[in-house]
DNA sequence: CGGTCTGTTGATCTGAATCAAAAAGTGTGG
DNA sequence: CCACACTTTTTGATTCAGATCAACAGACCG
């Protein structure tokens, strides 16, 4: 039975989000029974230097994604960063398919579980199916894209649209997991720390935290600790 | 005939670097005769929004990609930044194939010449030649990984580093072109203006001109307008 | 309960942006 | 070939957003 294969059709476009979201499945589970792995809350999926062996599929949780530069050779003026998060139906170890070896770590922020797609099976599928191979280069064209993203964020943009952005990138990419048919998610729980954010943004964590807090104060968000709650997003996109 | 593929054998790994360079050809050029294109200084390949028809194997000159983040939807407040440099054997287009559009502009910096590579053609290729389809796939992988050491360098690292780092990334990219066998580029001839580092660093063109001068004044390098010559490579890197 | 991790807020400092001006290239047409 | 306009680059003076330093308040946990 040839495995139904969930192409282009599934890819979710965010024209205006910092990231575009993947809610693409390379292919349907049912057909191929993939295996899951379950990682716990702070532990590594993998890490930099590994040999790649397989791509994973975030089925519930969330990750982060943290690369390293080595700035010096040994010395220790190497530069850390979380260059993404990852939450369901997103793909992790894309970047480990130039060198065979994963370019980053992948932590657990919370309690998840991935789908597991050995490297040597996906390409001879892809030559098999013709739109499974067109999904996995969306898929790897999209994170080039929101890579880029990050990169233009990074370079050009002021702190309070930085994690304005942040914020309202998150609420379009989780409102496929909260269910939330038609519009995007209001109620956000950030499952990782401000200094992740801070890191990710390229800002200090008390900047975030002053920048959260300047963003309630206006009326834009609603905020309880990790607890957000997107009040006006016009007011978050604009300015 | 079988077209030769020239798989990842070609694929330059810069451990380093801040972008790994792609030295890669999908094909060889005598096997399958793509056709070329001339583009004058100045000139767009291609911009954002256009359908993707063909990627591009830069042949010989060189071209910065320019990316636009739309801030608001109708207002001022829209972010541009150049995110990539491409020189000869670099690939451009991948970052339109997850939504069959450009997402960026591809502007010449001198007279350059591009191999075109039709998608249509490009996903049955793939899908006959395993080889091909994995130089491809490792190609926009890299191209992941470039992006997001962009992103680390803009997230983390200060000025002086940025600059230090950009020239050593191209001077790992142009000794393939200048045919310096062994080691590095020594001399560099910078076809982009202040402005457009600038804007690839996330930095002002002010800084950039400053943190040139002050790389020479410490004799990490020799500086000629345009020309540089790299004179320390370890006071590069380091610091 | 003390201890560690997380988040908030305040005070101060600094690296890079911004403003400004002049010098050095580059190209054009007379 | 030169004069002119225009772009690019350099350098200086000033300003400011965000980093850094510091203190404290919850939250979580063994």
């Amino acid at each position: 039975m040839e495995p139904s294969i969930d192409p282009g059709a599934s890819l979710k476009r965010t024209a205006h989000g910092v990231a575009p979201s993947l809610h693409v499945r390379l292919s349907d589970a049912d057909a191929i029974p993939f295996p899951t792995r379950t990682v716990e809350r702070g532990d590594a999926l993998y890490c930099a230097g590994e040999p790649l062996r397989s791509l994973y599929t975030v089925q519930s949780g969330c990750f982060k994604t943290v690369s390293t530069y080595p700035g010096s050779d040994d010395d220790s003026t190497l530069h850390t960063q979380v260059t993404g998060f990852h939450f369901a139906n997103e793909t992790l170890g894309l970047d480990g398919v130039c060198t065979g070896r994963h370019e980053s770590d992948a932590v657990a922020l919370e309690p998840s579980v991935v789908r597991i797609m050995p490297v040597g099976i996906l390409e001879p599928l892809c030559r098999e199916y013709a739109a499974m191979q067109h999904t996995l280069l969306a898929i790897m064209s999209a994170e080039i894209v929101r890579a880029s993203r990050l990169a233009l964020m990074l370079g050009t943009m002021p702190a309070r649209e930085r994690v304005a952005a942040f914020l309202l990138d998150l609420s379009e990419r989780l409102d496929a997991s909260a269910a939330t048919s038609g519009e995007h998610a209001v109620e956000l729980s950030l499952p990782m720390t401000r200094a992740d954010i801070g890191s990710y943004l390229g800002l200090e964590l008390e900047t975030v935290s002053r920048m959260l807090s300047k963003l309630q104060r206006e009326g834009a968000i609603g905020l309880n600790g990790r607890q957000v709650r997107i009040v006006d997003r016009t007011m978050l996109a604009h300015h």
